[in-house]
DNA sequence: GTGGTCAAAGCGGATT
DNA sequence: AATCCGCTTTGACCAC
């Protein structure tokens, strides 16, 4: 496993790098929860809604839109398993009395019976945890127990949920690029249709004698250049980072 | 109502 | 045996 750790900070990125736009290197993933982000701003923004009519959603998202540090949402969600402690954590994060509603939400089917309530959780991670744990990915696909024991520390989530995010975001990225390079690929090769002169019909030679039926069938690899399971294997180019696996 | 997304659980395989 | 991984499924949530 890498040892080697990438030191930043978290109150850099939470204090001045909130924008995903101002920050290169992140993926399309990152535009795509910019998205979400202007979305919860638009709904936020209009605050001509009572808070309790549909905005009891946006609530359980993140409702800080002014300064998305409010990660209340989500580290209650540790009640599951192993607390990282966090007390050197750079991420202040307030204990919100909105979230209050939202543990009893997510932890009550396992506090009591966890057979009987099989209610399972769905964490929404606030925006600044989703935007360092992108910006942690783009550093490094896979983390190593000691890396991920601080950023879970640090973003005040478990090990687990940081361990889950990693393994659901590469394979998310594998899922999308796999579905690029299916869009791209010419259908051609997908399955070609290779045209067979009628050599024979109703018994009747169609072809001349001294027209040598042509022995050269096309190999079968030259009409399919690829085998169809090999479609689901990775390339591996290395031309981007994808298989920077640490192992 | 339906489909998409996301976090988490579950499973089997690989590695140590 | 323990741990981690890829992959699939599940359940909650949201937009349409």
């Amino acid at each position: 496993m890498a040892t080697n750790r990438t030191s930043f900070s978290i109150h850099n990125i939470l204090n001045t790098g909130l924008d995903c736009e101002k920050i290169s290197g992140l993926s399309e993933e990152c535009a795509h929860e910019r998205v979400h982000g202007e979305r919860e701003a638009r709904d936020c923004s209009s605050s001509s809604l009572p808070v309790n009519a549909g905005a009891e959603s946006a609530q359980r998202r993140i409702s800080s839109c002014a300064l998305e540090l409010d990660s209340s949402s989500s580290e209650q969600h540790s009640c599951e398993e192993e607390s990282t402690g966090g007390e050197d954590n750079s991420l202040e994060i307030p204990h919100d009395h909105d979230t209050d509603q939202q543990k009893s939400q997510s932890c009550n089917f396992e506090d009591n019976n966890p057979k009987s309530s099989k209610k399972r959780s769905r964490a929404a991670f606030s925006h600044a945890q989703v935007y360092e744990l992108e910006r942690r990915f783009n550093l490094q696909r896979y983390l190593s127990g000691p890396e991920r024991a601080d950023l879970a520390g640090a973003l005040k989530l478990t090990e687990t949920q940081v361990k889950i995010w990693f393994q659901n975001r590469r394979y998310k990225t594998k899922r999308r690029q796999m579905a690029a390079e299916l869009a791209t690929t010419p259908t051609t090769t997908l399955a070609k249709r290779v045209a067979v002169k009628v050599l024979v019909r109703n018994d009747q030679r169609q072809y001349n004698t001294e027209e040598q039926p042509s022995p050269s069938v096309p190999p079968l690899y030259q009409s399919f250049p690829y085998y169809p399971y090999m479609l689901c294997f990775q390339p591996w180019n290395s031309g981007n980072s994808l298989s920077g696996g640490l192992y």
